[in-house]
DNA sequence: GTCTATAACTTGATAGAC
DNA sequence: GTCTATCAAGTTATAGAC
């Protein structure tokens, strides 16, 4: 029977509070009382509120980041690497749909620098995506739509997996987003 | 030169604060000083805080709703009907985008019994939507992946128009988008 | 590490003068 | 309708006893 170190317990508790009543309506008293605490007993643990938020955001970005270093070197096709990278976006959501939202919905409430730095991952990524679209549209596999809008609507179209998913297995709605994304993106 | 009464002017700069902090992070202080009032004249003109996120959130939710009223009174076949949707969240998004981002992002702050009534309109008007997808696939024209699974995706891809839209005529974001989303759903 | 106590400040909202 | 003054409650965070 391994337990988890407080530390973890109070991050994993935060992401919860942080994803039903949005980063800045969450406030350490409530988080202290979900882990069987006084609010000042939290600080034993972490530095500030913000802290919190900063490791869930940067962790996450750093999944979507490395998932993406492993895609381009595993394919070489730009329809090969747009579905693995849909299929990354739908694992991490499953695997972790909790500090997923935090991350998609909460990001903004980060101070600077750290929102500065977050904004310029994020600007990263996309510029990845962005050339992965172009360089099919040039080979002519992606059809010739404006590419940011094919990005948007790509990424926003993965934004639900993580609070609705309706219990379908991960298989399924795998093959059921990638058929609903690429249908649209290809030739 | 016609003034705008000062109750509408209060509105548009809650919904500009409340886009940019967040309803939770944004205070009656920093909207009255963005109207020029102090805090406590605010409330010459509106009862309290959550009356401002109720207007915003019902009104587009009404706007939403009237508006599948008439797709489903001029269209019949699910293709037309699901085409139409589409350009009806891309018009509303693309008329205020500030106040749709709100009701995007903020609605889970109402409280009850507010919070109750918006949820159900809600699901009022995805029910309607899955039953056009589901008539769509019954007779053949739709891909039968699972229903929720298309309605979430296509409801989802839509969620960017309003805070990102890069400058694309509207008619060629619309042929664009609507092309993307029915391409991965029409058979 | 957890507690009590508290500092220092912000919050939404009200009372009452003008 | 707008102001000043104020309230009661809530906020993050720290100090120091145990």
């Amino acid at each position: 029977m391994v337990r988890k170190p407080k530390k973890q317990v109070i991050y994993e508790a935060a992401a919860r509070l942080f994803q039903e009543k949005g980063y800045s309506a969450a406030s350490m008293r409530d988080l202290a009382e979900r882990v069987n605490l006084k609010a000042s007993s939290l600080y034993s643990h972490i530095r500030k509120k913000e802290e919190i938020l900063q490791k869930i955001c940067f962790d996450n970005a750093r999944r979507f980041l490395e998932g993406l270093d492993e895609i381009q070197q595993q394919f070489s096709s730009p329809l090969a690497q747009l579905e693995a990278v849909i299929f990354l976006h739908i694992d991490i959501a499953l695997d972790d749909p909790t500090s997923i939202t935090v991350f998609n919905d909460e990001w903004k409430h980060l101070e600077d620098p750290y929102l500065k730095d977050f904004v310029k991952l994020r600007k990263n990524y996309e510029q990845r995506l962005l050339d992965i679209i172009q360089e099919g549209q040039s080979s002519g596999v992606f059809t010739t739509v404006t590419p940011t809008t094919a990005l948007n609507t790509m990424l926003t179209s993965l934004r639900w997996v993580h609070y609705k998913h309706a219990g379908d297995e991960p298989e399924k709605l795998r093959k059921d987003i990638s058929a609903l994304i690429l249908g649209g993106i290809k030739v």
